[in-house]
DNA sequence: TTAAATTTTTAGGTAAATCTAAAAATTTTT
DNA sequence: AAAAATTTTTAGATTTACCTAAAAATTTAA
């Protein structure tokens, strides 16, 4: 049984790995908001407990242990957004704090009534994969809208950045999941990115076009 | 902002301040299943922080805030019950240990969304009332079952009892909330309580009848 | 109203998760 | 290949929530 704490070191660790193949102690703590020798002190201690493999300098990786238990976090965390949008009308930018919180309640029975009560859903409101009781999920195929070029028409259908304000902003401009897009124009000047949409046009800037997610139609 | 375990505390003391009026610490120590030790070493920092008034060899009672923060946790811990029975299907001897962690999610918008989305419950799986958003409920008048006369009526509103081995044995016996009941006899030999339902006619021993509660319809 | 029993507190410590400051190792630059 | 910069670890404290053992206060019984 794990702590609080060292649920959020497992899951943290398992999300960076996601980008980097040996996770930095630095980066940890960035992401944890804490001390980098706080980090090493936990680092330690989940290495101890076969959750790590750890070689001092060198960064930390999840053994198949602490892989498991982090998805298993990762699971919870969606499944309660999944059910703070969809049946409690939270907006999608208001349900990662209380997710952070709910995705520690310690119940397996809780978590698979859950999934069942919500249909077995397989994405979360931001369109991140929900891992099955098993800890299985496709590894979803996303382009990043930045990398898509003119003529080219996709669907969204996630996100790379949860933040509120970013969330926020996509929603004033209809750039919800599920929407239709399609790129008539990337401006020389500035790389911003002209979409049409269904009902309109808009422009939006290369730092916004790099965190959302298409599932690419092809080209048309 | 209380810690989950300072919110236990406040919740332990004012339960236990429901049957007594100054709450002392061994009770509290039972109750969290701690020692009498660290119970004082609480009572102070609950003290410090305004939230009881304490003075030495004299227990404790809540203040006005430490009593509005655990009747806030009464009303998530019995909130979250609704939920578990209501929506995921949990029997109402399954609900307490989970309800017990999701007591301390720390949401407003969260129990309220929730409150809202169960429909504004008056009471929870187990008969007890639900405060409002104010922390208002009213004080229900029980009787204990094992008060009855012969041939007196009444429904089953709640009990005092929340473990599930008593649960279970209530369910299997069909003595479920909302039935209603009539007392046929009581025994000489033994005080047991013969009791006729709708359909059939059963015995409970004082024990059991002890932690049933009614709602009397007066006598017939 | 003493003595005995019970309750409560104090004193002194432990373990978990932090922190700051400084030392050590590694990586990058010159 | 040094020097400089960066990353990581160690050393030593702090805070929270516990604990045990012993002392002090209160309550109950003789
Ligand atoms: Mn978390
Ligand atoms: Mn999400
Ligand atoms: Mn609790
Ligand atoms: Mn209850």
């Amino acid at each position: 049984m794990q702590s609080y704490t060292e649920e959020n070191y497992l899951k943290t660790i398992y999300h960076l790995a996601e980008k980097t193949t040996n996770v930095q102690t630095n980066a940890i703590a960035e992401q944890m908001q804490t001390k980098p020798a706080s980090v090493t002190d936990m680092i330690k201690k989940l290495a101890d407990k076969g959750l790590v493999d750890y070689i001092k300098y060198q960064g930390v990786t999840l053994t198949e242990t602490g892989k498991n238990t982090a998805i298993d976090i990762v699971r919870k965390h969606r499944l309660w957004e999944v059910f703070l949008v969809n049946k409690l009308n939270f907006k999608w930018d208001e349900v990662h704090d209380v997710a952070e919180e709910l995705e520690h309640i310690k119940s397996i029975e809780l978590i698979e009534r859950l999934d069942e009560f919500l249909g077995f859903p397989k994405a979360d409101p931001h369109g991140d994969p929900i891992p099955d009781k098993n800890g299985r999920f496709a590894k979803t195929q996303f382009i990043k809208l930045i990398e898509l070029k003119m003529g080219d028409s996709g669907t969204i259908t996630g996100v790379s950045q949860h933040s509120s304000a970013f969330l926020k902003h996509l929603e004033k401009l209809g750039l919800t999941l599920g929407k239709q897009i399609h790129i008539s124009d990337i401006t020389d000047f500035d790389g911003s990115v002209e979409i049409r949409l269904s009902d309109k046009q808009i422009n939006i800037s290369r730092e916004v076009a790099k965190h959302i997610l298409i599932s690419s139609d092809g080209k048309n």
